[in-house]
DNA sequence: GCGCATCCTGACCGTATGGTCAAATTCAGA
DNA sequence: TCTGAATTTGACCATACGGTCAGGATGCGC
């Protein structure tokens, strides 16, 4: 009746050690790119031989495909906040804090998200042509239901998509040209507060949700 | 007084070989990064034995700060726009139509500035703290005066800047998603340019420079 | 035509990398 | 305590990479 010691079992064990992992793995892809990331890097940062990397995944391909896709992830959950609205200043300005708050507690995925898009998705594209692309549909229809019940401008969905994206995740992708240009500091939380209230304020008025 | 034949100088073949290499390695850096280029990709796209690019550029790492450092120069130039404006809707309209220009016609050029970036610049660290920063202030003093001038909303100069960035940029360095998500179909002229009213109207209708 | 500096390039080298493997270790279950 | 599966790891391998170099080609000035 008390198979398990203190802390885990053997398969709890073993997403422990696959977790350990992809952190260290997330972080080194982030920062040398997957070209410029090795595997010893990565065993090094995880404090294990790189032999046990390869015992949980076979290749640095597979670690780095399961290293995007849980970024992935985290991005979905996070658009959830677009349908639970019923307006565009609510829904938007929703969606604007949460992905700047990933893009602040999670730089090194959104890093090696961009990184990965950049190099023309060779490992993700099927989920760009998949899930992104039915979500992106799906949350322009949103858009669009809001422009006809002139509950803000006509806007093309798309670009203001983009916008979106573009804006929340340049505090994450640029973090290091942001904090160069703020004297070499990291963003104190008024910093980052007052991003925030600065995107959604251009943003919102600019597609006349507000005000 | 006719020592120049059909074409070429001395000096001048040896800057056309440069400008070879250099287009070859702007994008050869962009598709792959800096750690997942070759010097013999980079060769065969410029149709040149390995061995000769090293005559040229005596490392890999001094190609790289060669590319990064002609796009810096574009960046710059397109910036001039800025001050000969005497208003923000049409300085900081100008200025977006210049930057979505370029993420049109130089897109390679933006990915290797983007992924220098998020891997911490470690070659143009001293540019971004130096011409950059320089560059910063004096843009952000502009923005204060209009905003003095009653001209625009009270904006923090610094999050307009970096959303101007962001949102030009996306254009390029997400190119490939955006593509994707358009059908595989590169954006045709009529949506570059909505892309460019879409954004410039958000924006200038965000801070309050028009309407 | 000659001499010299520049330019070009095939062959080569040391190193670092992704990946393998077989032997050692751990540990749950009987 | 015993057993077998899961896990860990040092040593090793083939390859690919950045970079070198010596020798050859080219072309300008005289």
């Amino acid at each position: 009746m008390a198979p398990t010691r203190r802390s885990s079992s053997k398969k709890e064990r073993r997403q422990e050690s696959e977790k350990l992992i992809l952190a260290a793995a997330e972080k080194v892809f982030a920062e040398a790119g997957f070209g410029g990331a090795t595997m010893q890097l990565i065993a090094d940062m995880a404090g294990l031989p790189k032999a046990n990397l390869h015992y949980y995944f076979p290749t640095k391909e597979s670690l780095y495909r399961q290293v995007v896709q849980n970024i992935f992830q985290i991005w979905l959950q996070a658009a959830d906040i677009f349908d639970q609205a019923d307006g565009p200043a609510e829904g938007i300005g929703a969606y604007i804090d949460a992905k700047m708050e990933i893009s602040r507690r999670h730089p090194a995925g959104s890093k090696v998200w961009a990184s990965e898009v950049m190099h023309g998705a060779p490992v993700i594209q099927d989920y760009l042509e998949t899930t992104l692309t039915d979500w992106t549909e799906g949350r322009a229809d949103v858009i669009r239901r809001w422009i006809a019940e002139g509950r803000m401008d006509d806007i093309d969905p798309r670009h203001l998509l983009y916008m979106l994206w573009a804006t929340t995740q340049h505090y994450a992708d640029f973090g290091h040209q942001i904090e160069t240009l703020n004297h070499g500091a990291p963003l104190s939380d008024d910093q980052w507060s007052a991003a925030k209230t600065s995107v959604k304020r251009i943003i919102l008025r600019g597609i006349g949700a507000v005000q």
